[in-house]
RNA sequence: GCCGGGGUGGGGUAGUGGAUAUCCUUGGGGACUGUGGAUCCCCGGACCCGGGUUCAAUUCCCGGACCCGGCCCCA
């Protein structure tokens, strides 16, 4: 076994037709969802200068990229994200009427160890609003997502938590806190390590004796975010008037009317990366783990940041893999049946022709036709209709060839019936309306 | 990058410091020259890689890659 030739490259995977299958069933219902809210897609090239994902990132996050140096020196990634290339070109197109909703579905690679969840490999449906700065275009993306989880299968499975980047970093700052921003990822932390350990670190960010109770509090609370203004307003911080309260409660309003439902405050959402700017959500599995399935936010400056023109941007991302193992758990990853195949046999090879021209003509109405490539005894070729999983088999020999008929047989049960060409062709139709698919 | 666990044909397995590595299944062919799934027959296919110990390693030891899971990180 010449295996260094056999084996993938670790964390990449093969998809077979039966996991294709699955794979194809939930991109459609993406796809699909999208265009019923007016996304459109588009694709972009899988390796980009590593300066684009520099300006955004930082380093840290490039040690975590697929880059390399191509021949002409130039420092190259295959891309880990999408939101800098669609960033780059809505930036590009100026011309483009406002708003812009775009979504697209594509490969990123990421080198880290691999684990429940993650691959180096991974597909990720990636959905963004350009233009508008409102509560509507939040709840437009958070619907949006809510929708695709829908109809995957996983209405009331999943949970949205909602904050706001702003408001978090207001809150830190009144509540002493000299550089709000380096303690967001201890926000972020906060439920994955003991509590004892988040107020030490929120103590050496600078946040006073007197506040790290009230922000404790707030961190473990879940409300629905419409009474977010209520939750804060009690919650000891002088913070009634802000216009991040307002407007998390507005998009918690908005969403009413889209099938979203559990939708809830929690401020240790704050998203890994700097460039966000507004309204951060994940979606959570209720089922089990509590995994986060997708997640985003309101990046308003990352286009300015690339392009020098500055315009406001929500959108999210979610990721395959994670999307399986929670669709598994649920029992909604499910096998979706083959397609109907009507599998024509020739009984001798003087009617190949006729065969093969009956094969064309069910092609031609949209019937999945398939004849064997070599020259087999009948018994041969009914057997491999069978492992294939044909729902017909279509037998033509000396007799139908000189009456311009087929022999139709039902291969679920054995039952045939000889008819003319039209006849098939109006029973396997007729099939295949039926079968959904 | 770190930590734990794991490896025998495509899948599932038995077994061993030595001889032709077990069984089931899958795959290919046939018995069945105008009818599939059954049965029977034939065939193909494996000890992760490298080093060490040993007369001898698939087996014991070490290392590596890989797989599964966890940490870091999570765009």
């Amino acid at each position: 076994m010449p295996s260094k030739v056999m084996d993938k490259l670790k964390g990449f995977r093969d998809f077979y037709p039966e996991e294709m299958r699955q794979r194809r069933r939930i991109f459609n219902v993406c796809r699909e969802v999208s265009r019923l809210f007016g996304y459109e897609e588009i694709s972009f090239p899988s390796i980009e200068p590593l300066e684009l994902f520099r300006v955004k990132s930082g380093d840290q996050i490039l040690d975590q990229t697929y880059s390399f140096r191509d021949k002409g020196a130039r420092e190259l990634t295959l891309i880990p994200e999408a939101t800098p290339s669609v960033s780059r070109m809505l930036a590009e197109r100026k011309d483009l009427p406002r708003p812009v909703r775009w979504f697209s579905l594509e490969k990123y690679w990421r080198y880290e160890e691999p684990q429940a969840g993650r691959t180096r490999e991974f597909y990720q449906y990636n959905g963004d609003l350009f233009g508008p700065y409102s509560e509507l275009a939040d709840a437009e993306i958070i619907g949006l997502a809510g929708s695709i989880l829908d109809n995957l299968g996983l209405g009331g499975k999943y949970e949205f938590h909602v904050s706001h980047r702003k408001l978090m970093e207001n809150i830190l700052l009144k509540l002493g806190a000299p550089r709000p921003a380096d303690v967001l990822p201890v926000i972020d932390r906060f439920h994955k390590i003991p509590e004892s350990a988040s107020v030490e670190k929120l103590e050496q960010a600078g946040i006073r004796s007197d506040g790290l109770d009230t922000l404790v509090r707030m961190l473990k609370a879940r409300v629905n975010l419409e009474t977010v203004d209520s939750f804060l307003g009690n919650a000891g911080l002088d913070i009634a008037g802000l216009p991040e309260v307002e407007w998390l409660k507005m998009v918690g309003m908005l969403l009413k009317p889209y099938s979203v439902k559990n939708v809830i405050f929690d401020a240790s959402i704050v998203r890994g990366f700097a460039y966000y700017t507004g309204t951060v959500f994940e979606a959570f599995d209720l089922h089990e783990e509590n995994r986060a399935i997708l997640g985003g936010g309101r990046y308003d400056n990352l286009v300015s940041v690339i392009s020098g023109t500055s315009i406001p941007a929500i959108g999210f991302g979610m990721g395959d893999v994670v999307l399986e193992l929670v669709m598994k758990a649920s029992g909604v990853w499910t096998a979706t049946e083959g397609e109907l195949i009507a599998a024509v046999c020739f009984a001798s090879e003087d009617c190949v022709t006729y065969a093969l021209d009956l094969a064309s003509q069910l092609r031609k109405h949209g019937i999945p036709a398939l004849i064997s490539p070599e020259s087999r005894s009948l018994s041969s070729q009914m057997k491999d209709a069978s492992r294939h999983g044909a729902r017909f088999a279509l037998i033509v020999g000396e007799k139908e060839k000189e009456r311009g008929t087929v022999t139709v047989k039902r291969m679920s049960d054995g039952s045939q019936k000889t008819v003319t060409i039209g006849e098939a062709i109006t029973v396997l139709t007729g099939e295949l309306n039926h079968s959904g698919e």
